[in-house]
DNA sequence: CATGTAAAGATAGTAATACTATCATTTCAA
DNA sequence: TTGAAATGATAGTATTACTATCTTTACATG
């Protein structure tokens, strides 16, 4: 067994499932590192190609083009991080606890998990914070939608959502402050790197801002009055 | 005058200042309409030309490639929104009715603005809703930042800071809060017509939803606890 | 009225992108 | 040993993302 833990992704994302070859598994983790080089837009097949010594067509054989690739690759980021915070929150003893884990493993990444041996997952991290949104924000969302594309951040959302209700069941909005989280948590994450002027949130060690501002915006808005 | 309203943008956005020639202006309208209608990743200016019946090369005077288009078009957005922000709060009685009235604003695409000749705004809205981020999720943010490409958007930002302020002066994340508000209020307006599955806003009439999601949580986290 | 200049139109060309197709070679499993 | 699946090698096509050049139009000024 390559990799320990494993990720089921949609077939309609891919041609041939890209985990069950070495070429497969070749394209995942090296399109992560060229991804993360050069951004999404000026990334191609080709230069992946070249990149990993291999040919263009092949590529062509996993994935359909490079924004099913990058879906692919935000996707198993997305259940990756769903399965992390299921694990580490289920034995907390209070929502208020789970709240605080989870807004900490949004605001973290995570040193490379050991158990998926060919996903860097702090590089991944850092090309879903970048990248993520371009995946939904397009012309044929509706058509993705219904193809089911986006189940894992669906997936996640509830996750969250029912965290969220657990520590208060009267609040009228959970799935959207569950979306909330998760998006600010990137957007505030990328400013603080690369617009410090849209922020307060410089200067602190990794993100440990970003998820105090995420901490009080939550727990304020869960509070009964 | 063809325009009372006069917005003015860096001229590092352009080649040829497209406000001040008919073909420019048509480039501003034409567009607007067009990546509407495709998507920034399928908008091409081979496209535009043919959709306006002009030349490519005639595009390419006035702007160096799309991206700098889409800037352009999000710039004079955030630009107009500041100024609507300005003017319609500026003799409101208190700060909380400030507030509410900026929310509104920022999830309202506002009928046509008559002022405003060459540009339709609520298509505009529409364009950067989908499209706006893209502008600085990319690789080169922070050299665009250098040429202040994102400097109407700081405006904004810093406007809306300081009506936060003007309401609790003790608050310690305003500038983030001030992002947070505009960034949250368009991917759930995104969310709510496109993926309904992610956000409990839907059915509502145009944005109300999201308005009083965000009336919500701004408002618990500028209370004082 | 003549003339100069700026803008726009017409046309062409080039390197790169985004694919698809075909055929040969390797691998490994029955 | 044989056959299927995966990979490699090569080629080709339409489109994209530009740049260059030359002509025509418009209009402003002396």
């Amino acid at each position: 067994m390559e990799s320990v833990l494993n990720i089921k992704l949609s077939e309609k994302l891919y041609h041939r499932n890209p985990v069950e070859t070495e070429l497969g598994r070749k394209i995942i983790s090296q399109s992560i590192e060229l991804i993360h080089e050069l951004g999404i837009e000026d990334f191609t097949f080709r230069k992946l190609a070249l990149y990993m010594n291999t040919t263009e067509a092949g590529i062509y054989r996993y994935f359909e083009n490079k924004y099913r690739l990058l879906t692919y690759l935000v996707d198993w980021y997305w259940s990756w991080l769903e399965f992390q915070i299921s694990v580490r929150t289920k034995n907390l003893p209070d929502p208020e606890t789970k709240i605080k884990k989870l807004i900490h493993l949004l605001g973290t990444p995570i040193t490379d998990d050991v158990n998926t041996s060919y996903v860097d997952e702090k590089l991944l991290y850092e090309v879903v914070v970048r990248e993520g949104v371009k995946t939904y924000l397009t012309k044929n969302v509706e058509e993705d939608n219904k193809a089911n594309l986006f189940k894992p951040y669906k997936d996640l959302c509830k996750r969250i959502e029912a965290i969220l209700l657990d520590y208060n069941s009267e609040y009228k909005y959970p799935r959207t402050l569950a979306s909330t989280i998760i998006e600010t948590g990137h957007f505030q994450s990328f400013f603080s790197l690369h617009l410090p002027g849209l922020t307060d949130l410089n200067g602190g060690k990794e993100n440990t801002k970003v998820i105090r501002f995420l901490e009080d915006l939550v727990f304020s808005a869960l509070s009964k009055k």
